[in-house]
DNA sequence: GCCGATTTGTCCGTATGTATC
DNA sequence: CGATACATACGGACAAATCGG
């Protein structure tokens, strides 16, 4: 139940180009010749290619075409430039994921914790500590701070399964811009012991802040997720000139 | 001299919030009241302000306006989600960048070079070896591959400066895409003499691979940067529904 | 080099839907 | 409920780039 007819001609044609229904690095056929097909207007197919261009599928090149520039990755990645719940990596990966819950605390921000996660001080908070495992290795230690007036009624349990489950089909909330800054981070005690790491081995590891808000503007999230080197892997896809269509 | 009505709004919007014209956390002045503002069309206004959400800079929220979210970051940082050269993210954080051609040679792709690379084999290409500093500091090695026939008359010379600011403005090739993968890896005798690190201290890096596509959709780059762990700082904006307008 | 056909890029005006207040 | 604001969709016009004759 696509929302939208951009939305479903987007979704049609990422399928037909991951199947390898259009050859790769080929071009795809011409707007006029897929408009009748969708009985949809130009601008409307327009903005389904403008999608696949930001998701790297293909590249628009003016006076020629539209190129087909996907290469399949197999290799379990976490993906950038869209957010994505750890649940819903290790199921795109087919990989059976599974969470455990090591701290589920209520709190009340002082400065400093203020200071470091962009809440305001005085702000009641959840704090959540969290390891995610793929196929019985643990991979990422979560730090997770909720703001608690925009997603009540969290629980140990809930955070032991998924937490953005929760947040959009119970709580019917919105999620849509997160801020993330990526670093490289020295491994902590704790670190070691959570993650199974050995400081002689990899002593650091990588580290992705994110500053999450939904639909009304709210930050409502401050997250820490630290993850295993060796199996830590970021996709991008950068676009120089446009941007948008 | 902006090739686009859109693409001049864009700018002069993202001038006003960063510089603090529009109230941070508040919205906007409403579609209705900017369109008259720039003499544009709604369509040509809602590009601009689509290109705010995907930078982080603004949120839209149906039926109540368009939220500041913009955030200044001071700390020196390169941006995913753009395609910037060393040399631009330099004056973007106003240090003083330099680069040192450690090696630079021609060379045909063997089957190794280009199961590594994606290019085929047989491929005639440049490689380069060379250290990014800030503030005479090093901090990124980078190993770059590109292919020959796409770009023609590359240098040492031309290496020491800027390769983007030749291609574009000598060659006028017009780069499009490209596509990265962020990992955290071990650092190797090489990393240590360049980069002046201590094995003791941090023993990894960041790492990222890229495959760079010109307007013609062919792959003319590849490209690995080693990074320094302790500067390394890479920002994202990720939206989760929509990605384009 | 020119010209015309094709293809993508930009821009406009309008109508309708949906969410907020 | 009506007014306001953003979201989706359509159709048309012209510009710019590419390609073949």
């Amino acid at each position: 139940m696509p929302k939208s007819k951009y939305e479903s001609i987007y979704k049609d044609l990422k399928l037909k180009i991951e199947s390898g229904e259009f050859p790769q690095g080929e071009l795809l056929p011409s707007e006029n010749s897929l408009i009748p097909q969708y009985e949809c207007s130009r601008n409307t197919l327009r903005r389904a290619i403008a999608r696949l261009v930001t998701d790297g599928y293909v590249q628009t090149i003016q006076g020629k075409g539209v190129r087909n520039i996907f290469i399949p990755v197999d290799q379990a990645s976490f993906a950038i430039g869209s957010i994505e719940s750890f649940k819903e990596s290790a199921s795109r990966n087919r990989r059976a994921g599974s969470t455990q819950v090591l701290r589920f605390v209520e709190f009340t921000a002082d400065s400093r914790v203020a200071a470091r996660t962009g809440f305001s001080e005085g702000a009641e908070l959840y704090y959540i500590q969290r390891v995610h495992s793929l196929d019985g290795k643990p991979l990422i230690l979560n730090h997770n701070y909720f703001l608690k007036s925009a997603v009540p009624g969290l629980t140990a349990e809930i955070a032991s399964r998924s937490i953005y489950e929760y947040l959009e089909n119970t709580l019917h909330m919105t999620i849509v811009n997160s801020k993330r800054v990526m670093t490289v981070e020295k491994i902590t005690q704790i670190d070691e012991k959570y993650l199974e790491l050995d400081v002689n081995d990899y002593n650091c590891l990588a580290v992705i802040t994110s500053h999450t808000y939904n639909s009304d503007g709210v930050m409502f999230e401050f997250t820490q997720s630290r993850h295993r080197p060796d199996y830590f892997r970021f996709q991008d896809n950068a676009l120089r000139r446009p941007a948008i269509p």
